[in-house]
DNA sequence: GTATGTATACCCCAATACGGGGGATTTTTC
DNA sequence: GAAAAATCCCCCGTATTGGGGTATACATAC
């Protein structure tokens, strides 16, 4: 298998004893190869134009760029590349941030660093590789709160609400009165004690009722 | 270690061959024990009050009442019990309407079967099993589209129309004129070619613009 | 160095939607 | 059979909406 052409890769991440760990474990491996490895956005950018790997582990705190606002830049010059993020810190908001901007895989660093050859294995595959900790944050995102105070049909008129709709197209769509969405809808601001379509989403929300 | 009180599980699925199989491989696997299985929800619903297992295996394809529609009943009577679903078809609004139901795991039966143990020690550990497949949709489903007709100020005010808010609200809080509003939301009209709020948030959403 | 795109701001208008006040009936659920 | 949920009705004044047209400052691109 070495005729192979392997998986190439590149690193952009500060601390230079990760750096080279990483490029030494990933070249150790058949089939795998780094590329080239960055300390900062800004030269990676520059390198990345040439090198043009298939994946990209990117590290979260880094001087001057960070490695969240780096994920479009890169996408923009490498679409195709996949990107896998590193860090040591589990933090929400940069777990869902990357994500949307289009990283493939989070890994924390805590993971068995053997885990990274599984991961670029895994993106290159077309999965998206997390650590145990980021796969709970994320699932956890999706569930709804089953305590909502709000009835089921409250539930879904809120949805709807939340969907721009206005209160004659819910009646309509629903197939009940716009007299009825209207009662539904004064029922849902006094559960949430709210008096405005915003804040009954930005309530609901919050609290994970729809 | 013999002594240590096992991870109790239930499995709710009508293939009798798998349902024996996943029984027969837990209760071998050490600190692991199947209180009971069932073959539909009907009848799982009446004996889980009793068995008050940690996990639940949950088949997503059964005659009656489907495990989708399952789950908001089973949580209903075991508050604190975790589910994984388990399925053939990775279909995508089954992964959703699971994992906002309150799944925290969903493997597909594709996976070697002697990951469901690993899966289930997960998820006694706060964890959220996926199989590659699963965790691909999830994750994709974050990603935004790179190539949204609109600019970043009109995408910033779709959010905001997205989160319910008024022309005046959005004016208020990103310290621009009402006029300048209008103006962003009637290109970005033209560009979404939508004549409406609701129209505008629903194209948007499809496209992964916002 | 001029064209293009972006963000900003202004005016006018008619139609609709909104939030809140009150009350009533039927269907479902426990 | 009591309670909760879903349905429908009327009145009111204000705010919002979508669409018409126009204009300026600024940056980047080519």
């Amino acid at each position: 298998m070495e005729n192979k052409s392997p998986i190439t890769v590149a690193i952009i991440e500060d601390d230079e004893t990760i750096r080279n760990g990483f490029t030494y474990l990933i070249n150790a491996t058949e089939n795998y190869k780094v590329l080239n490895s960055y300390s900062n956005v800004e030269d990676a950018l520059i390198g990345l134009v040439n090198d043009k790997p298939q994946v990209i582990l990117l590290d979260i705190e880094l001087p001057g760029i960070k490695g969240i606002e780096a994920i479009p830049k890169i996408k923009h010059i490498l679409p195709k590349t996949y990107i896998i993020m590193l860090t040591v810190y589990d933090n929400e908001d940069n777990v869902f941030n990357a994500l949307t901007k289009g990283a493939s895989g989070y890994l924390t660093k805590s993971d068995n660093t053997e885990k990274i050859i599984d991961a670029i294995q895994e993106v290159v595959n077309g999965g998206a590789p997390m650590s145990m900790n980021i796969a709970k944050i994320v699932i956890k995102s999706f569930h709804k709160n089953q305590n909502s105070p709000l009835t089921k049909r409250e539930t879904e008129i809120l949805e709807q609400i939340a969907n721009g709709k206005s209160r004659s197209k819910i009646a309509k769509q629903m197939f009940i009165d716009l007299e009825t969405v209207k009662s539904h809808i004064k029922n849902i601001y006094v559960k949430l004690n709210v008096h405005s379509r915003e804040d009954a989403i930005k309530e609901a929300k919050n609290n994970k009722y729809i």
